[in-house]
DNA sequence: CTCTAGTGTTTAAGCGGTTAAACTATCCTG
DNA sequence: CAGGATAGTTTAACCGCTTAAACACTAGAG
């Protein structure tokens, strides 16, 4: 490997000169310019990047971290590799280089190793659980971090999520203005924060419209999880008075609901209108295509980055949260009720 | 950020003492170790990946690079997430970072400085074009590099891929198992070796059976996409003689082909069988579901990522080429020919 | 009681860049 | 034509950690 000091012998320069021809903080004569550029090439020279990140104290790396439980099955996962796409374009653009956290978090003390070692100039946290101790460790050693779906706002850091409030209320006007009222709702996890708000906003919903529901229509604890949401669905369709519609917290348990449906001979959506968060492909291309609230998530990637990138330049942004607006895609598996 | 040099002061020792705690180097009496230990513990020390990473000319970080020309939705494609997926579990075992090339390969000279920095000790370099000039250059400088998909061995470089011309005959012989003889294939990309090589291997096993097909039952040029072969499924199936089979370069490409179907009035499978190649979830979902050709992306991508580590560590794994078994997952787009 | 052989720790020179400050010409100004 | 400004380059310290080599000290051998 060619070095900056190899440059400076072999055009009879300091390797100050070799490095103000890098990065260009200096006028240097053109001629001395010409010749360094040419050894340059020759000797087939490219400056190391660790070397330069060990004087600047920063890589141009960003860190991303997934803050689920199950962190290695992650990519692959329709919402992450969403999120990811968009941290990745806007990192791209900015000439950001993205480091995968392959190291689970586990707790503050064992992980803060992985995290704290300046290989990255900031990170991205991607829906940690709200109990884990992740964001608060990291905050209180001074890492640059932005969060996705989490609240940001208690540490003083910048967050982004989908407007879940939002997207819960166009779900169920949707339902309602197809003439239901008896809407029951599949709780995600407590812990999560998209889980919890979709929740929260169900119930504030459902009160501020009067309608008045038994407690069995929203029952947890609730999971991201089909089978779970089969066994709650079968439950609630065998209540002497069962839901017409079903807002589930996400796909995943919104299919497991049009299954427990269908195996309960209650076809969607005649007798059963069902509609998901998150408009996966598995459910578009399901039978009935499901109808989603499509979270925008390659925008939220991109602004989370972005406001790391900002944050990482000094031009602290607000440290508040940001939501992005989602959108109701209708497809087959929601109609009015029979009455 | 403190450093060494304060853990040292703070407990009255030199750096190369603490450094020596750090990584058990040199045996130093207990006291003094746990004297060390507590000063790190008090000041919350976290040595810097990138000062370690400047003296041992290694960053334990491994870069991925997909080679295909849009690189930026790639992340969120079925495809390389598997493989990301394998690359991240093998690397979370191995204790190895993983970072993202987000700047997309552009010419050897453009992009030389993005991947020779030593940010990353090698490079997975995922199913670049066989035309691209990005393996031979980085092989021309001794970037320990593993592909994916290309053909390794001209460069003395280790690769791993599926076992295309196995897959093939797979899905050949369940064809001809049902009594297809009239087997059309939809080509992939002529300069991506998983498309080159499945036509490759259509037209070995069709000689080999002693079936002599019409040109058009093969036609070039072909691509992993849907419209395209949508648009040549179209011309096989008004042929004077058309197919009762079609294999097709990957899933996209037997998409396309069911939809052409479909639009002709001509049904799947009763009228024409299709066969896929990447066993993806929309296939998979599809009606009718897809008779898949399942390459065993995870697996791959771990290989691969082993391959390098081995590589990294020294111990050379003869620089060859490794094919994995695919398997042929029969769904509900294959059935006997009406005769 | 000297001499060697550990043992535990420090010194100091890197690793490959950056950059403030010093230095050396050259040029202009009064 | 001295004196200051300016332009182009070098010197050398530094970033935070590693590690060969030097050093100081004890302990056991002869």
């Amino acid at each position: 490997m060619t070095t900056i000091k190899d440059v400076a012998k072999a055009c009879g320069v300091s390797t100050a000169t070799v490095s103000y021809v890098l990065n260009g903080k200096r006028v240097l004569l053109p001629e001395t310019r010409a010749r360094v550029l040419r050894a340059m090439q020759e000797l087939n020279y490219h400056p190391s990047a660790v070397a330069r990140g060990l004087s600047h104290k920063r890589m141009n790396t960003i860190g991303i971290l997934f803050g689920t439980v199950n962190t290695m099955v992650v990519v692959s996962h329709p919402y992450t590799s969403f999120i990811l796409q968009g941290v990745l374009t806007a990192s791209s653009s900015a000439g950001y280089n993205v480091t995968f956290c392959t190291d689970p978090w586990r707790t503050a003390e064992l992980s803060a190793a992985t995290y704290r070692d300046q290989r990255t100039d900031g990170l991205i946290v991607v829906a940690p659980p709200m109990d884990a101790d992740i964001v608060p460790a990291l905050a209180s050693c001074n890492i640059p971090i932005v969060t996705v779906s989490y609240p940001g706002d208690p540490y003083g850091i910048a967050s982004v999520d989908t407007d879940n409030l939002h997207g819960t209320r166009l779900a169920l006007e949707h339902l309602r203005g197809l003439g239901h009222t008896r809407i029951a709702h599949l709780t995600g996890p407590v812990n999560m924060l998209g889980g919890r708000t979709r929740t929260e906003a169900y119930h504030h919903f459902m009160s501020a419209e009067g309608f008045h529901l038994p407690p069995e229509y929203a029952a947890g604890p609730g999971a991201f999880d089909a089978d779970l949401a089969y066994a709650q669905t079968r439950r609630l369709l065998t209540l002497p008075s069962p839901p017409t519609a079903i807002f589930a917290a996400n796909d995943q348990n919104a299919m497991g609901a049009m299954q427990a449906a269908r195996d309960l001979g209650i076809s969607v959506p005649i007798r059963l209108s069902v509609v998901g968060v998150d408009d996966t492909p598995e459910g578009a291309i399901g039978i009935p295509a499901l109808t989603s609230v499509r979270q925008p998530l390659i925008e939220i990637g991109e602004t989370a980055a972005r406001l790391l990138f900002q944050r990482l330049a000094g031009d602290a942004p607000d440290p508040s949260t940001w939501l992005l607006k989602p959108t109701l895609v209708v497809r087959d598996s929601t109609a009015p009720p029979v009455s």
